[in-house]
DNA sequence: CCGCATCCTCATGGATACTG
DNA sequence: CAGTATCCATGAGGATGCGG
Protein backbone atom coordinates (compact mmCIF):
# COMPACT_ATOMS: atom_id res chain seq x y z
CA UNK A 1 0.00 0.00 0.00
CA UNK A 2 1.14 3.13 -0.83
CA UNK A 3 2.18 5.20 2.49
CA UNK A 4 -0.61 8.09 3.39
CA UNK A 5 2.60 9.84 4.68
CA UNK A 6 1.08 10.92 7.94
CA UNK A 7 2.06 10.33 11.71
CA UNK A 8 -0.89 9.39 13.06
CA UNK A 9 -1.50 6.10 14.40
CA UNK A 10 -4.42 4.63 12.45
CA UNK A 11 -2.79 5.49 8.91
CA UNK A 12 0.22 3.51 9.83
CA UNK A 13 -1.45 0.90 11.03
CA UNK A 14 -3.24 1.22 7.52
CA UNK A 15 -0.39 1.36 5.54
CA UNK A 16 0.34 -2.72 6.81
CA UNK A 17 -2.89 -4.02 7.38
CA UNK A 18 -5.33 -1.51 4.82
CA UNK A 19 -5.32 -3.30 1.91
CA UNK A 20 -7.83 -5.16 0.63
CA UNK A 21 -7.90 -9.22 1.65
CA UNK A 22 -5.10 -8.27 4.56
CA UNK A 23 -7.40 -8.57 7.39
CA UNK A 24 -9.46 -11.25 6.18
CA UNK A 25 -6.28 -12.87 6.26
CA UNK A 26 -5.88 -12.20 9.62
CA UNK A 27 -9.02 -13.52 10.50
CA UNK A 28 -8.40 -16.95 9.26
CA UNK A 29 -4.56 -17.28 10.92
CA UNK A 30 -6.88 -16.01 14.47
CA UNK A 31 -9.10 -19.00 13.82
CA UNK A 32 -5.62 -21.60 13.43
CA UNK A 33 -2.44 -21.55 11.59
CA UNK A 34 -3.29 -22.21 8.52
CA UNK A 35 -1.47 -23.75 4.74
CA UNK A 36 -1.66 -22.07 1.97
CA UNK A 37 -4.58 -24.44 0.43
CA UNK A 38 -6.16 -23.59 4.14
CA UNK A 39 -6.15 -19.88 2.76
CA UNK A 40 -7.30 -20.67 -0.41
CA UNK A 41 -10.45 -22.23 0.36
CA UNK A 42 -11.14 -20.09 3.31
CA UNK A 43 -11.08 -17.03 1.42
CA UNK A 44 -13.47 -17.50 -1.45
CA UNK A 45 -12.95 -14.66 -3.67
CA UNK A 46 -9.12 -14.01 -3.51
CA UNK A 47 -6.81 -14.91 -6.48
CA UNK A 48 -3.92 -16.82 -6.06
CA UNK A 49 -1.30 -14.18 -6.80
CA UNK A 50 -3.16 -11.69 -4.47
CA UNK A 51 -2.65 -14.14 -1.76
CA UNK A 52 1.11 -14.68 -2.21
CA UNK A 53 1.53 -11.21 -2.42
CA UNK A 54 -0.27 -10.29 0.95
CA UNK A 55 1.90 -13.36 2.52
CA UNK A 56 5.31 -11.85 1.60
CA UNK A 57 4.03 -8.36 2.56
CA UNK A 58 2.53 -9.26 5.77
CA UNK A 59 5.58 -11.33 6.77
CA UNK A 60 7.99 -8.49 5.76
CA UNK A 61 5.78 -6.28 8.21
CA UNK A 62 6.13 -8.91 10.92
CA UNK A 63 2.20 -9.38 11.43
CA UNK A 64 2.96 -13.21 10.16
CA UNK A 65 5.41 -15.82 10.09
CA UNK A 66 6.14 -18.87 7.72
CA UNK A 67 7.22 -21.91 9.23
CA UNK A 68 7.98 -25.15 8.61
CA UNK A 69 5.35 -27.53 9.91
CA UNK A 70 4.66 -31.25 11.17
CA UNK A 71 6.90 -33.49 9.13
CA UNK A 72 9.50 -31.14 7.99
CA UNK A 73 8.72 -29.75 4.35
CA UNK A 74 4.90 -28.51 4.90
CA UNK A 75 4.85 -24.30 4.90
CA UNK A 76 2.49 -23.31 7.49
CA UNK A 77 1.29 -19.56 8.31
CA UNK A 78 1.24 -18.44 12.06
CA UNK A 79 0.48 -15.01 13.21
CA UNK A 80 3.37 -13.48 15.41
CA UNK A 81 2.62 -12.39 18.76
CA UNK A 82 1.80 -8.62 17.18
CA UNK A 83 -0.13 -9.78 14.68
CA UNK A 84 -2.47 -12.20 16.90
CA UNK A 85 -2.98 -8.53 18.77
CA UNK A 86 -5.09 -7.88 15.88
CA UNK A 87 -7.87 -10.10 17.23
CA UNK A 88 -8.56 -6.63 19.79
CA UNK A 89 -9.83 -4.26 16.09
CA UNK A 90 -10.82 -7.04 14.10
CA UNK A 91 -13.64 -8.10 17.16
CA UNK A 92 -14.37 -4.62 17.20
CA UNK A 93 -14.86 -3.89 13.53
CA UNK A 94 -17.20 -8.14 14.07
CA UNK A 95 -19.91 -5.77 16.81
CA UNK A 96 -19.61 -2.86 14.71
CA UNK A 97 -21.24 -4.69 11.61
CA UNK A 98 -24.31 -6.25 13.33
CA UNK A 99 -26.62 -3.82 11.33
CA UNK A 100 -24.61 -5.06 8.18
CA UNK A 101 -25.46 -9.33 9.39
CA UNK A 102 -29.13 -9.05 10.31
CA UNK A 103 -30.46 -9.31 6.33
CA UNK A 104 -29.01 -12.92 6.48
CA UNK A 105 -26.38 -14.29 3.69
CA UNK A 106 -28.23 -13.23 1.49
CA UNK A 107 -26.03 -14.91 -1.55
CA UNK A 108 -22.78 -14.94 0.55
CA UNK A 109 -20.64 -17.70 0.74
CA UNK A 110 -19.84 -18.75 4.34
CA UNK A 111 -17.82 -20.88 6.20
CA UNK A 112 -18.37 -22.18 9.84
CA UNK A 113 -14.71 -21.20 11.35
CA UNK A 114 -15.88 -17.60 10.91
CA UNK A 115 -18.31 -17.99 13.55
CA UNK A 116 -15.27 -18.93 16.03
CA UNK A 117 -14.06 -15.36 15.91
CA UNK A 118 -17.54 -13.44 15.53
CA UNK A 119 -19.26 -15.20 18.45
CA UNK A 120 -16.88 -14.64 21.24
CA UNK A 121 -16.49 -11.33 20.13
CA UNK A 122 -20.29 -10.91 20.14
CA UNK A 123 -20.97 -12.39 23.32
CA UNK A 124 -20.66 -9.47 25.89
CA UNK A 125 -18.06 -10.70 28.98
CA UNK A 126 -20.38 -9.50 31.08
CA UNK A 127 -22.90 -11.80 30.27
CA UNK A 128 -23.58 -14.44 33.15
CA UNK A 129 -23.74 -18.15 32.11
CA UNK A 130 -26.17 -19.90 34.32
CA UNK A 131 -25.09 -23.54 33.95
CA UNK A 132 -22.59 -23.93 31.74
CA UNK A 133 -23.30 -26.44 28.84
CA UNK A 134 -21.35 -27.51 25.63
CA UNK A 135 -23.42 -27.52 22.20
CA UNK A 136 -22.60 -29.26 18.82
CA UNK A 137 -23.91 -26.92 16.17
CA UNK A 138 -24.35 -28.66 12.62
CA UNK A 139 -23.25 -25.82 9.89
CA UNK A 140 -23.23 -27.56 6.43
CA UNK A 141 -20.78 -30.59 6.52
CA UNK A 142 -18.65 -28.79 9.56
CA UNK A 143 -19.19 -29.25 13.09
CA UNK A 144 -18.38 -26.73 15.46
CA UNK A 145 -19.00 -26.33 19.74
CA UNK A 146 -20.03 -23.33 21.39
CA UNK A 147 -19.15 -23.41 24.65
CA UNK A 148 -20.58 -21.69 27.60
CA UNK A 149 -19.09 -21.59 30.71
CA UNK A 150 -19.05 -19.19 34.06
CA UNK A 151 -15.55 -17.61 32.15
CA UNK A 152 -17.34 -17.05 28.95
CA UNK A 153 -17.76 -18.24 25.32
CA UNK A 154 -15.46 -20.13 23.04
CA UNK A 155 -16.20 -21.60 19.59
CA UNK A 156 -13.90 -24.47 18.62
CA UNK A 157 -13.42 -27.15 16.60
CA UNK A 158 -15.13 -30.30 18.00
CA UNK A 159 -13.18 -32.30 20.87
CA UNK A 160 -14.11 -34.84 22.89
CA UNK A 161 -15.82 -32.79 25.39
CA UNK A 162 -19.56 -34.54 26.36
CA UNK A 163 -21.95 -32.37 24.55
CA UNK A 164 -25.50 -31.55 26.43
CA UNK A 165 -27.34 -30.69 23.02
CA UNK A 166 -26.74 -30.69 19.29
CA UNK A 167 -28.22 -28.13 17.12
CA UNK A 168 -28.64 -28.08 13.21
CA UNK A 169 -27.66 -24.59 13.19
CA UNK A 170 -28.19 -21.76 10.41
CA UNK A 171 -25.36 -19.26 10.58
CA UNK A 172 -27.82 -16.04 10.83
CA UNK A 173 -29.14 -17.63 14.10
CA UNK A 174 -25.97 -17.80 15.64
CA UNK A 175 -25.05 -14.77 15.07
CA UNK A 176 -28.31 -13.14 15.93
CA UNK A 177 -28.53 -15.02 18.89
CA UNK A 178 -24.73 -13.89 20.21
CA UNK A 179 -25.53 -10.07 19.07
CA UNK A 180 -29.25 -10.09 20.95
CA UNK A 181 -27.12 -11.06 24.24
CA UNK A 182 -24.74 -8.45 23.62
CA UNK A 183 -27.33 -5.93 23.06
CA UNK A 184 -29.52 -6.86 26.04
CA UNK A 185 -26.59 -6.82 28.40
CA UNK A 186 -25.95 -3.34 27.52
CA UNK A 187 -29.50 -2.73 28.44
CA UNK A 188 -28.01 -4.18 31.59
CA UNK A 189 -30.18 -7.62 30.99
CA UNK A 190 -28.88 -11.20 31.39
CA UNK A 191 -28.34 -13.30 28.54
CA UNK A 192 -28.42 -17.06 29.34
CA UNK A 193 -28.16 -19.97 27.27
CA UNK A 194 -29.96 -22.86 28.49
CA UNK A 195 -29.72 -26.76 27.34
CA UNK A 196 -32.59 -28.88 27.41
CA UNK A 197 -32.88 -32.19 27.90
CA UNK A 198 -30.23 -34.13 25.68
CA UNK A 199 -31.63 -33.33 22.20
CA UNK A 200 -31.88 -30.52 19.94
CA UNK A 201 -33.13 -27.81 21.77
CA UNK A 202 -31.25 -24.77 23.21
CA UNK A 203 -33.29 -21.76 24.87
CA UNK A 204 -31.72 -18.29 24.73
CA UNK A 205 -33.38 -17.01 28.25
CA UNK A 206 -33.29 -13.01 28.81
CA UNK A 207 -34.17 -11.72 31.78
CA UNK A 208 -34.46 -8.76 33.57
CA UNK B 1 -15.26 -1.50 -2.88
CA UNK B 2 -16.10 -4.63 -4.73
CA UNK B 3 -17.84 -7.14 -2.50
CA UNK B 4 -16.11 -10.39 -0.35
CA UNK B 5 -19.32 -11.77 -0.99
CA UNK B 6 -18.54 -13.43 2.81
CA UNK B 7 -21.32 -13.97 5.05
CA UNK B 8 -19.18 -12.43 8.15
CA UNK B 9 -18.82 -9.69 10.01
CA UNK B 10 -15.60 -8.55 9.18
CA UNK B 11 -15.71 -8.87 5.68
CA UNK B 12 -19.02 -6.68 5.68
CA UNK B 13 -17.35 -4.11 7.77
CA UNK B 14 -14.74 -3.75 5.49
CA UNK B 15 -16.50 -3.70 2.44
CA UNK B 16 -18.26 -0.11 4.31
CA UNK B 17 -15.23 1.53 5.57
CA UNK B 18 -12.14 -0.76 3.97
CA UNK B 19 -11.80 1.71 0.96
CA UNK B 20 -8.39 3.64 1.20
CA UNK B 21 -8.80 6.78 3.03
CA UNK B 22 -12.58 5.52 4.20
CA UNK B 23 -11.16 5.14 7.78
CA UNK B 24 -9.33 8.09 8.51
CA UNK B 25 -12.12 10.04 7.13
CA UNK B 26 -13.85 9.13 9.83
CA UNK B 27 -11.03 9.72 12.29
CA UNK B 28 -11.04 13.27 11.01
CA UNK B 29 -14.85 13.69 11.87
CA UNK B 30 -14.87 12.11 15.22
CA UNK B 31 -12.29 14.66 16.24
CA UNK B 32 -15.45 17.43 15.48
CA UNK B 33 -17.97 17.91 12.44
CA UNK B 34 -16.08 19.29 9.72
CA UNK B 35 -16.77 20.82 6.33
CA UNK B 36 -15.13 20.22 2.83
CA UNK B 37 -12.36 22.36 3.76
CA UNK B 38 -11.34 21.29 6.79
CA UNK B 39 -11.38 17.34 5.53
CA UNK B 40 -8.93 18.66 2.68
CA UNK B 41 -6.60 20.36 5.17
CA UNK B 42 -7.08 17.21 8.10
CA UNK B 43 -6.17 14.51 5.40
CA UNK B 44 -2.72 15.77 3.79
CA UNK B 45 -2.37 13.75 0.46
CA UNK B 46 -5.84 13.11 -0.49
CA UNK B 47 -7.30 13.63 -3.73
CA UNK B 48 -10.40 15.86 -3.98
CA UNK B 49 -12.07 13.84 -6.44
CA UNK B 50 -11.64 10.66 -3.76
CA UNK B 51 -12.86 12.90 -0.74
CA UNK B 52 -16.06 13.64 -2.83
CA UNK B 53 -16.64 10.28 -3.61
CA UNK B 54 -16.01 8.39 -0.35
CA UNK B 55 -18.18 11.12 1.73
CA UNK B 56 -21.17 10.03 -1.08
CA UNK B 57 -20.28 6.43 -0.43
CA UNK B 58 -20.18 6.73 3.35
CA UNK B 59 -23.21 8.77 3.40
CA UNK B 60 -25.37 6.07 1.04
CA UNK B 61 -24.16 3.72 3.37
CA UNK B 62 -25.05 5.41 6.59
CA UNK B 63 -21.78 6.30 8.28
CA UNK B 64 -21.93 9.91 7.80
CA UNK B 65 -24.80 12.38 7.34
CA UNK B 66 -24.21 15.93 5.48
CA UNK B 67 -25.99 18.57 7.10
CA UNK B 68 -26.32 22.44 6.87
CA UNK B 69 -24.91 23.96 9.87
CA UNK B 70 -24.93 27.39 11.47
CA UNK B 71 -26.52 30.33 9.07
CA UNK B 72 -28.07 27.81 6.43
CA UNK B 73 -26.09 27.24 3.57
CA UNK B 74 -22.86 25.98 5.11
CA UNK B 75 -22.66 22.00 4.34
CA UNK B 76 -21.04 20.66 6.79
CA UNK B 77 -20.30 16.55 7.39
CA UNK B 78 -20.85 14.35 10.30
CA UNK B 79 -20.74 11.32 11.90
CA UNK B 80 -24.33 9.16 11.92
CA UNK B 81 -24.73 7.41 15.43
CA UNK B 82 -23.50 4.00 13.70
CA UNK B 83 -20.33 5.95 12.56
CA UNK B 84 -19.66 7.15 15.90
CA UNK B 85 -19.42 3.77 17.18
CA UNK B 86 -16.21 3.18 15.01
CA UNK B 87 -14.19 4.83 17.94
CA UNK B 88 -14.03 1.53 19.01
CA UNK B 89 -12.30 -0.11 16.16
CA UNK B 90 -10.40 3.36 15.64
CA UNK B 91 -8.66 3.33 18.70
CA UNK B 92 -7.50 -0.64 18.85
CA UNK B 93 -5.88 -0.06 15.30
CA UNK B 94 -4.13 2.72 17.12
CA UNK B 95 -3.10 1.00 20.02
CA UNK B 96 -1.95 -1.85 17.66
CA UNK B 97 0.02 0.88 16.26
CA UNK B 98 2.41 1.37 18.94
CA UNK B 99 5.66 -0.23 17.55
CA UNK B 100 4.96 1.88 14.10
CA UNK B 101 5.22 5.00 16.23
CA UNK B 102 8.45 4.68 17.96
CA UNK B 103 10.59 5.67 14.85
CA UNK B 104 8.90 9.33 14.93
CA UNK B 105 7.39 10.87 12.58
CA UNK B 106 10.48 11.44 10.28
CA UNK B 107 9.22 13.08 6.95
CA UNK B 108 5.63 12.06 7.75
CA UNK B 109 2.92 15.09 8.23
CA UNK B 110 1.67 15.79 11.47
CA UNK B 111 -1.63 17.24 12.82
CA UNK B 112 -1.91 18.37 16.61
CA UNK B 113 -6.01 17.16 16.46
CA UNK B 114 -4.73 13.82 15.69
CA UNK B 115 -3.89 13.21 19.13
CA UNK B 116 -7.29 14.04 20.73
CA UNK B 117 -8.20 10.18 19.56
CA UNK B 118 -4.36 8.91 19.72
CA UNK B 119 -3.87 10.29 23.30
CA UNK B 120 -7.17 8.35 24.70
CA UNK B 121 -6.78 5.56 22.93
CA UNK B 122 -3.42 4.69 24.58
CA UNK B 123 -4.05 6.38 27.62
CA UNK B 124 -5.40 2.56 29.76
CA UNK B 125 -8.37 3.24 31.67
CA UNK B 126 -6.63 1.73 34.62
CA UNK B 127 -4.24 4.37 35.30
CA UNK B 128 -4.70 5.84 37.96
CA UNK B 129 -4.43 9.65 38.27
CA UNK B 130 -3.01 11.04 41.07
CA UNK B 131 -3.79 14.62 40.81
CA UNK B 132 -5.83 16.59 38.26
CA UNK B 133 -4.20 18.75 36.22
CA UNK B 134 -4.56 20.86 32.62
CA UNK B 135 -1.45 20.98 30.51
CA UNK B 136 -1.51 23.27 27.67
CA UNK B 137 0.10 21.55 24.72
CA UNK B 138 2.10 24.17 21.90
CA UNK B 139 2.32 21.63 18.91
CA UNK B 140 3.42 23.72 15.97
CA UNK B 141 0.88 26.57 15.81
CA UNK B 142 -2.28 25.19 17.73
CA UNK B 143 -2.76 24.80 20.99
CA UNK B 144 -4.48 21.76 22.87
CA UNK B 145 -5.59 20.94 26.22
CA UNK B 146 -4.47 17.97 27.91
CA UNK B 147 -6.73 16.91 30.81
CA UNK B 148 -5.69 14.44 33.58
CA UNK B 149 -8.98 13.97 35.93
CA UNK B 150 -9.74 11.18 37.73
CA UNK B 151 -12.12 9.74 35.58
CA UNK B 152 -9.93 9.50 32.82
CA UNK B 153 -7.75 11.64 30.48
CA UNK B 154 -9.00 13.79 27.44
CA UNK B 155 -7.47 16.00 25.20
CA UNK B 156 -9.70 18.51 23.47
CA UNK B 157 -9.13 22.09 22.03
CA UNK B 158 -8.06 25.01 24.51
CA UNK B 159 -11.25 25.65 26.52
CA UNK B 160 -11.47 28.46 29.19
CA UNK B 161 -9.58 26.28 31.58
CA UNK B 162 -7.30 26.89 34.30
CA UNK B 163 -3.88 25.87 32.97
CA UNK B 164 -1.94 24.63 35.58
CA UNK B 165 1.25 24.36 32.85
CA UNK B 166 2.21 24.55 29.65
CA UNK B 167 4.45 22.19 27.75
CA UNK B 168 6.17 22.70 24.01
CA UNK B 169 4.86 19.58 23.00
CA UNK B 170 6.37 16.70 20.76
CA UNK B 171 3.92 14.97 19.26
CA UNK B 172 6.04 11.88 19.41
CA UNK B 173 6.97 12.76 22.87
CA UNK B 174 2.93 13.00 23.71
CA UNK B 175 2.36 9.44 22.04
CA UNK B 176 5.31 8.19 24.04
CA UNK B 177 4.34 9.22 27.03
CA UNK B 178 0.80 7.82 26.87
CA UNK B 179 1.92 4.44 24.96
CA UNK B 180 3.97 4.05 27.85
CA UNK B 181 1.35 4.43 30.44
CA UNK B 182 -0.27 2.05 28.64
CA UNK B 183 2.35 -0.38 28.54
CA UNK B 184 3.10 0.06 32.20
CA UNK B 185 -0.21 -0.32 33.40
CA UNK B 186 -0.23 -3.93 31.78
CA UNK B 187 2.92 -4.58 33.99
CA UNK B 188 -0.03 -3.45 36.70
CA UNK B 189 2.08 -0.40 37.71
CA UNK B 190 0.39 3.02 37.56
CA UNK B 191 0.99 5.75 35.08
CA UNK B 192 0.99 9.59 36.86
CA UNK B 193 1.14 12.97 35.10
CA UNK B 194 2.78 15.03 37.58
CA UNK B 195 3.15 18.58 37.34
CA UNK B 196 5.22 21.03 38.70
CA UNK B 197 4.64 24.71 39.58
CA UNK B 198 2.87 26.35 37.07
CA UNK B 199 5.67 26.72 34.77
CA UNK B 200 6.53 24.51 31.74
CA UNK B 201 7.45 21.22 33.35
CA UNK B 202 5.31 18.10 33.20
CA UNK B 203 6.37 14.93 35.02
CA UNK B 204 5.58 11.57 34.17
CA UNK B 205 6.15 9.23 37.14
CA UNK B 206 5.58 5.49 37.01
CA UNK B 207 5.66 3.65 40.13
CA UNK B 208 5.22 -0.59 40.62
C1' DC C 1 -1.90 -32.35 -6.02
C1' DC C 2 0.42 -27.87 -3.61
C1' DG C 3 2.53 -23.37 -3.79
C1' DC C 4 3.09 -20.11 -6.12
C1' DA C 5 4.62 -16.99 -10.83
C1' DT C 6 3.08 -14.88 -15.30
C1' DC C 7 0.12 -12.66 -18.36
C1' DC C 8 -3.63 -9.98 -19.61
C1' DT C 9 -7.77 -7.05 -18.94
C1' DC C 10 -10.31 -3.89 -16.51
C1' DA C 11 -11.46 -1.16 -12.39
C1' DT C 12 -9.73 2.02 -9.09
C1' DG C 13 -6.65 5.54 -7.28
C1' DG C 14 -3.83 9.84 -7.83
C1' DA C 15 -2.54 14.47 -9.65
C1' DT C 16 -4.02 18.44 -11.63
C1' DA C 17 -6.98 21.51 -14.12
C1' DC C 18 -11.27 23.41 -14.21
C1' DT C 19 -16.21 25.19 -13.06
C1' DG C 20 -20.73 26.89 -10.73
C1' DC D 1 -15.27 27.29 -1.54
C1' DA D 2 -16.98 22.87 -2.87
C1' DG D 3 -16.66 20.03 -5.56
C1' DT D 4 -16.18 17.82 -11.34
C1' DA D 5 -13.69 16.39 -15.25
C1' DT D 6 -9.76 14.50 -17.28
C1' DC D 7 -5.90 11.78 -17.93
C1' DC D 8 -2.40 8.62 -16.49
C1' DA D 9 -0.45 5.11 -13.22
C1' DT D 10 -1.29 1.39 -10.33
C1' DG D 11 -3.54 -2.52 -8.49
C1' DA D 12 -7.25 -6.14 -8.50
C1' DG D 13 -9.23 -10.27 -10.71
C1' DG D 14 -9.18 -14.25 -13.55
C1' DA D 15 -6.97 -17.76 -16.31
C1' DT D 16 -3.26 -20.43 -16.87
C1' DG D 17 1.55 -22.28 -16.49
C1' DC D 18 4.98 -24.79 -14.05
C1' DG D 19 8.39 -26.83 -10.90
C1' DG D 20 8.56 -29.81 -6.78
Amino acid sequence: MRSYGQYCGLARSLEVVGDRWNLLIVRQLLVAPARYRDLVDGLPGIATNLLADRLRDLEESGVVERRLAGSGSVVEYVLTPWGSELREPIESLIRWSTPLMVRGPASDSFRPEWLALAVPALLDKRVKVRRAATVGLDIGDQRLQLRATRAGFEVGPQDGRERDATLRADPAYVLGLAAGALTLSDAHALGVVEVEGDESVVRTVFAA
